[in-house]
DNA sequence: CTCTTATATACTCTAAGAAGCATATGCGTG
DNA sequence: CACGCATATGCTTCTTAGAGTATATAAGAG
């Protein structure tokens, strides 16, 4: 489970992921809030913390689990030289849909005359 | 290997997508350039075609390869939410690293005086 | 039509990861 | 100190993915 990518190829973990983003946690939230064993719980949060993605901090007999932004940032990184390419393509789109826009606007024309 | 997660955790897979950023690719081309054995190389690539991050065309005797958009695009969804929380911990690194800056052009003014 | 090149598929083997359950550890309270 | 809640870990089992090797298909060249 080295890389970032791994990590997250995990749907439960990935519901983890998104339920922190909007604030720490609890391992007992988490299970309570996605509704799996609290067993599993713990174990994808191992994966999380020794990935980087996640750190506790004790609270009496709670620990609390909130995100780190490292791991992140690698798959945002991996990520970029693509979002170039696959933006031309919304370009593409939207340009097909406009030349859609001007047919549907000059039939509509036509028959107005 | 329903998930675009899943396909891209996968060193391998995601060393051909890079590849294919640049411009599409035949099979051999791949082949050579990752130097990896090619039927390595066309089991991932139906992976990826399955997926729908690749889709390929008929050239004489070879196969060119090129990407896809909409998977990247779900990934990149699922990551925005993220982007947020840790662009602030790049705001909090910056500000660190212009403090450091800070420090560092005063030893060198203090050294100039 | 045969030989060669390009690519895909089939099959076997191995390994790793996730689920499920049981149990350990650790802190908090009466 | 005994009990109960919160969390972690250990163990077993099942499944699946990837590597490796051999082979099939299909197109071009002579």
């Amino acid at each position: 489970m080295e890389s970032a990518f791994e990590v997250i190829a995990e749907p439960n973990r990935r519901a983890i992921l998104s339920l922190l983003v909007y604030s720490e946690r609890s391992v007992g939230e988490i299970e309570r809030k996605l509704g799996m064993p609290q067993p599993a719980v713990s174990k994808h949060l191992r994966v999380l913390r020794e990935a980087g993605f996640v750190e506790s901090t004790v609270d009496g007999q709670r620990r609390l689990y909130r995100l780190k932004p490292e791991p992140f940032r690698q798959v945002d990184a991996w990520l970029a030289p693509f979002r170039r390419f696959w933006s031309a393509h919304v370009d593409a789109l939207e340009r097909h849909l406009d030349r859609m826009d001007q047919t549907t606007a000059e039939k509509a024309m036509r028959r107005k005359r």
